[in-house]
Order: C-alpha cells, then structure tokens, then sequence
DNA sequence: GGTTGTGTTGGAGTGTGCTCCAGGTTCTAG
DNA sequence: CTAGAACCTGGAGCACACTCCAACACAACC
C-alpha cells in the first residue's frame, strides 16, 4: 500500500509543498516515483512524517530535525547520537513546559483579578 | 529611578536593538529622554517587558501582543477584551503542554527502547 | 579638549519555514 | 480524443522576528 503526496498531506496535515521542501531539505526520504514520475509513499514514511510533526510541534528547529534524519539514514552506528539528541531535546521540552506552568500560574492570578488589575492601572493614569 | 536601554536590555535579555525594535512596532510605549535625547525607562516599563517576554516564550505571537499593547494603551474600557486575550492564551498553552506530554510519554518510550528500536531498523536495511 | 563609550536614527540584511507561482507532464473520466 | 484534475520542477516571494550597520550626537573621564 501506497500514497499519494495529497494522500500523505490529508493524513499530515502537511500541504504538498512543504512535503516537496522537507525533501528538498532532507528530512523526508526521496519516495520511489511510479510510472509517471509521482511520488509513492509508504507506510514507513507517513510514521517518519507525524514523529518530524511532534519534534517540530514541541519546538525542535528543522536545522536539528535534519541532523537527526541524517543520522538516521547512515545507520544503526549512529544510534547512540540519535538518543543523545532525544535525550537532549527531553531536556528542552521539561524546560519549557515548566516554564509554561510558571506562567500559566501567573495568568490564572491576573485573569482572577483582572478587576483589580485594570482598577490599579486606572490610578495610574490618574496620577499621570 | 529610571534605566538606560543598556540596564534594561541587561535584565530583560533583549538587545538594545530589539528593545527599540519593539517600541517601533508598539508593544512597549516611548520612553521619556533624557536631556541627551536618551531613552529612560522606568520600573513599570521593565515589569511589562518582562510580561511580554513571558507571553512570546509562552508562543504568542508578536501581532497579538502588539492587539494586546494596544487595549492596554486605550485603557480600562478594554479590560474585556484583554482579559479574553489571556483567557484564551492560557486556553492555547494547555493545549500544548497536553502535546508535549503526549510527546514526551513517546520519548520515554523511545529512548528507553532505543537499542531494540535500532535493531529493527537494522532488520529492515536487510530487507532492501 | 580629545578619546572612548553609549546612545540616536533610518534603513538594509538575515535566518527560518514555508507558500506560491509558471509552465510543463501525466492520469482519469466521459 | 479531449477536458480537467493531479502532479512535476525550479525558483521567486513572503511573514516573522529580529540583527546589523553607517553616520552622527552627546557624555564621561583623564
């Protein structure tokens, strides 16, 4: 079973053309073209795509995503750099997701009291 | 007390470049000058920068910031509105934390694994 | 009062990540 | 056989968020 590139966009949620260019950057494999010179996913590629999808959702920059898919395509000698790199953005999401907690506590005060808030700003511009 | 862009590019850990940036675009106010024609930026200033920099590294965008400077600017009648603009932030950073979550119970799984993981890769190398 | 440092402006340039053509080929349905 | 849809390539263009620069003004120190 194969798919087509609007196929493998539908299920991404990818469009064609940002198919086309992570292949033209490297991050997607060339897929095998059928009789008319179409690409042809597969099974493997669509998985490849959504895991690209959540390093990208969960911040992960192309330029490192290239990296990994380089890494990837040399081989299983490259195995221990490529869980490094995993390891390394796990890092990165407890980051910024304590980060976001952080704030999230800091808007659930200001939106509680945004009353209080605005009242306060109110004297300011009196003052001014 | 007021602070040189230097002192408050220093706390903030924007440029001096960006601070300007920012002013030009909206999101910060026009600080008075001093008798140089410098920028002298007070306290109230430096604690909104610090809020702006929590809202960009929390995904917003600079044009919704900018939406949100704007309210800020006009006054209490905006407080409405303002109050949705965060209602609705925080509503978007739930959202993505649930993804990073999702995400990393996939990177536990995957670096835990990642030996058995390569060697079935390996297998499908030998398969082509 | 000269040198060094810090700031000013306006505008050009950069990196990232797409997005959109034009102009052509191939596939599908009628 | 033909119309229309889907796909192809190469390359230009775009939105976002800075970042850098030239050319100048003022300040602070010795």
């Amino acid at each position: 079973m194969s798919y087509s590139i609007a196929e493998v966009a539908e299920r991404s949620g990818l469009s064609a053309d940002t198919l086309r260019y992570y292949e033209k950057i490297g991050l997607i494999d060339a897929p095998p073209r059928d009789s008319g010179g179409r690409r042809t996913y597969a099974q493997d590629d669509v998985e490849w795509i959504a895991f690209l999808l959540r390093l990208r959702s969960t911040g992960m920059p192309l330029r490192l995503m290239k990296e990994y898919a380089d890494l990837r395509r040399i081989g299983s000698v490259t195995a221990d750099r490529r869980k490094d790199i995993l390891v390394e953005h796990r890092e990165e999401i407890h980051l910024r997701m304590a980060e976001m907690q952080a704030f999230l506590d800091v808007l659930d005060y200001k939106i509680r009291h945004y009353a209080a808030i605005v009242a306060d700003e109110m004297s300011e511009e009196q003052d001014a």
